[in-house]
DNA sequence: GTCAACCCTGTACCAAGCTACAGAGCAAGC
DNA sequence: GCTTGCTCTGTAGCTTGGTACAGGGTTGAC
């Protein structure tokens, strides 16, 4: 298919409710709209970056709505708004310590003592 | 446990050689070093960033070895490193599009469209 | 010495997110 | 009109990261 999945994983979402039931041919064929391209794009992108396929069908379904379900859509926006913002902090300081812990690997090696699990512990100590 | 996990948890790290073998009293019960606090310390927090414990693993067998060693995980390091880069801007591409949606939910009711599928379509197109 | 509350082992189960298989029908090229 | 290759349905299996349970031993308070 145009986006890269196998039809098993689209009856999957259809059962789960993430696409909607296509029309089917006289022979019982499912025909899907082009937009399904999109859904399945946007579900694919929203996994990555660590949304379940719960929330991604919160998130669909919230926008099949009017302007009423507009406002549980923005609740919905900023709670994930508010997750991404923690993810992307925990993630910069992990970076941060995956960084340190390079800059000392390159230290001639009679000067190290490679210190992965002492930098390993203050990381995760430090999130205590 | 000191840690918050269950002994469950425990055993199943130590058979997947997360934890290494803590010698045992004479009736056979597991006593624990100080050490292992930290390591199930340490393979929490890498959880909640989205390494797998797999990848845990490696980073700790690493770790044991000394200097040579060191520049495999240097290595693994580095990788995460790229790892971490990619997934922190993909997360703010994220952030962005949400941000954008939030925006667009805040203007009066009767100027909107909730358009939020459509958004999310723009986001799904630009990573393409 | 007995009772509760822990630990031991092994095995089985759970949810999420697919993926495969069996047994069947349809479609299209030759 | 037959074969190849798709689709259909339903059910069963996989992996990851645990959690629970059964059937037993141990430890410590009373």
């Amino acid at each position: 298919m145009q986006a890269g999945v196998n039809p098993q994983t689209l009856r999957y979402y259809e059962r789960r409710g993430l696409l909607e039931r296509p029309p089917r041919s006289s022979s019982g064929y499912r025909a899907y709209p082009v937009d399904a391209v999109d859904v399945v794009r946007f579900v694919k992108r929203a996994q990555q970056l660590g949304f379940t396929l719960t929330e991604v069908g919160d998130l669909l379904h919230l926008a099949d709505g009017g302007p009423d379900n507009c406002d549980a859509a923005r609740v919905v926006a900023e709670e994930r708004l508010a997750d991404l913002e923690a993810k992307i902090a925990d993630l910069q300081e992990m970076r941060g310590a995956l960084q340190q812990l390079v800059g000392t690997c390159a230290l001639p090696r009679s000067d190290r003592d490679c210190p992965l699990l002492q930098t390993i512990r203050l990381t995760s100590g430090a999130a205590t």
